[in-house]
DNA sequence: TCCCGAAGTTCGATTTAAATG
DNA sequence: GCATTTAAATCGAACTTCGGG
């Protein structure tokens, strides 16, 4: 490996020039740009490539951000973090990539270890979690800046982006509304999960401003499990339970797009089909939802920006620190987006 | 933050022997455990944890694998991930994680990233990739334990793990056969992309053991493209074409799921159910396979077991390396598995 | 005082060589 | 020579201090 010396020696100045002229320090600017120029020279001539490790020892600086997923296998991973990556590729930040698969010890252990790195951030993509508070005391503690995707926070120690849920359930409700449908069947989301109170708030606000009546025979709820994948099966099995009843809908909401894949499945089994017999909405948009027979109509989720604007988050968070600036947690409520396709259709 | 000097003066030892007691280092065998045990309980006592950057400039190790991945969004990166994410996590290990876009700018870009941090072995995810040799000579030089998922090499200084292309369309050939099909439609590969002729070796060899003819007509091929998902639309539109033909046929044998899925998509809207009209199968076993409607008969490529592998590889290139053992790279080709689901359906 | 450059210290851990009894 | 411990060198870059013109 070459080294700064090895550049040095190279250009026949010491190493303090050298490193000053290549990090262009404040004190480059009284180097004659003959000097820059023939330090330059030496460099590219070896090749050289300053050691992290010790430029790191230094500066304390990793340019590092720790990335943890509480579910890799969610589908609605994929997007978020490819929105991550690239806005932390902007800012020259690298990801180190962790799968606590949820599990209580495998958080702990990543975090452990993404500390001992000196990651400068962490990210936590909580979309299926089931918040623990130890969890957040634990990365409170951590007092690096962190933000949590897909769960709603009110410290101000930690900074949260979610999607606005209640908006996005009642643009569905909405949007089957006006389709003429008023008997609805819905699918909630498993109560201890954040997302499920504020969605379903969305449609009972607007039910209640359209004098909607709301059967609860017709109101499922998924119960709680560890694998995000699983609410398909759920998704199947009440939706059997709904058609077992005889009691008649035109409309089916569900909690999210995997319910949604079973509660079709169901339907065709029944020999319902959608959107012909029943309408079906998801709510997620995940990458299947636009490929799927029928193309479901669904409550789109930013997922790439909603990523994209947690690294800005934290990256601002990095910068605040650095410059000793007081860091305020940030708490965003992205807009969703109606996606309509073809698994709802209009009675009237 | 605690050093090791601390630690040295809680326990009153010196920092050399506070470092062999907490190392175990060979010399820690002369060291009486009455020693150690105040060492230890320094150590804890001020919750110490040693510098990694330190440390890494001293042993020049980082525990860091670089992944590339070269498309995100290809549903197939999500379990080869996992698999590698679990590997790795067993063996202490930390990923970073990189998303090249199939582009070259960022490839090298990235590269150079990882190099820079002393990665201690790279695993690149190239399904998509339509192989670059430029992108090999780079990746060669590199002179770290590298990895290839998903594309076939014979170099003897990169390692490779795929899928038995070859194996897999056979086994898809012979389920649709043994149903009784004889007109058989096909969506073959782009020709750029290293799977496909293997696939259609398999297809080819099959047919000739049974005399099973392949009618010219009713062969398809994607062109190639930069993005996985597009393969959906392509589908559609090749299928679409196929049946505008009017050369009947009772199956139809596609590239890959995403392809598969284009197609059921193109034979509903031309109002042929499958697989009541027309079986299919895919290739992969995306999430979304068993999800479908109906649930695709596709054949299973062992993703998760292909990221554990290659994890598995490089890390053993890793100890190789260290222990000053020969590396030889590993060439793996893993067999597939047919899931038989529901868009398939006998003719007898 | 301004400009240019170098010597020496620091970051925190590991390791070699050596000093004790 | 053996068991036990440590001072000092090292890894590579960055920064502080200083000196000469």
């Amino acid at each position: 490996m070459v080294t700064i010396r090895d550049v040095a020696k190279e250009s026949g100045f010491s190493s303090t020039t050298v490193s000053i002229v290549l990090n262009n320090a404040p004190l480059a600017r009284y180097i004659p740009p003959a000097t820059k120029k023939r330090i330059e020279r030496a460099a590219k001539k070896l090749g050289y490539r300053p050691n992290l490790f010790a430029r790191s020892l230094r500066s304390k600086r990793s340019h590092t951000v720790g990335v943890m997923v509480f579910d890799m296998t969610d589908p609605f991973c994929t997007l978020v973090l490819r929105g991550i990556e690239n806005a932390l590729y902007q800012a020259s930040f690298l990801p180190i990539l962790t799968d606590v698969h949820n599990e209580r010890s495998r958080f702990e252990r990543y975090l452990e270890m993404l500390l001992d790195r000196r990651i400068e951030a962490l990210i936590v993509v909580a979309n299926w979690l089931f918040v623990d508070i130890d969890v957040l005391a634990d990365l409170e503690k951590s007092s690096i800046p962190t933000v949590m995707i897909g769960t709603e926070l009110e410290t101000d120690s930690l900074s949260s982006v979610i999607v606005d849920n209640e908006l996005g359930s009642r643009l569905a409700l909405e949007h089957l509304y006006s389709l003429g449908h008023r008997k609805i069947a819905f699918i909630r989301g498993p109560k201890t999960l954040s997302d499920s109170a504020p969605r379903w708030r969305g449609i009972r606000n607007f039910a209640k401003e359209v004098n909607l009546e709301l059967d609860p025979k017709l109101i499922m709820d998924l119960p709680e499990s560890r694998e995000p994948i699983s609410s398909f099966e759920v998704g199947y099995k009440l939706t059997e339970d709904l058609i077992k009843q005889k009691r008649p809908f035109t409309a089916l909401m569900a909690f999210d797009d995997m319910t949604a894949f079973g509660a079709i499945r169901a339907l065709a089994k029944a020999g319902l089909r959608v959107p012909e017999h029943c309408s079906v909405t998801g709510f997620d948009d995940v990458a299947a939802s636009g490929l799927y027979t029928p193309p479901l109509t669904t409550v789109r989720q930013p997922m790439e920006a909603m990523g994209a604007m947690a690294a800005g988050i934290v990256v601002e968070g990095i910068n605040a620190v650095l410059e000793k600036r007081a860091v305020t947690a940030a708490h965003r409520k992205m807009a969703p987006e109606l996606a309509v396709r073809e698994s709802t259709k209009s009675l009237l």
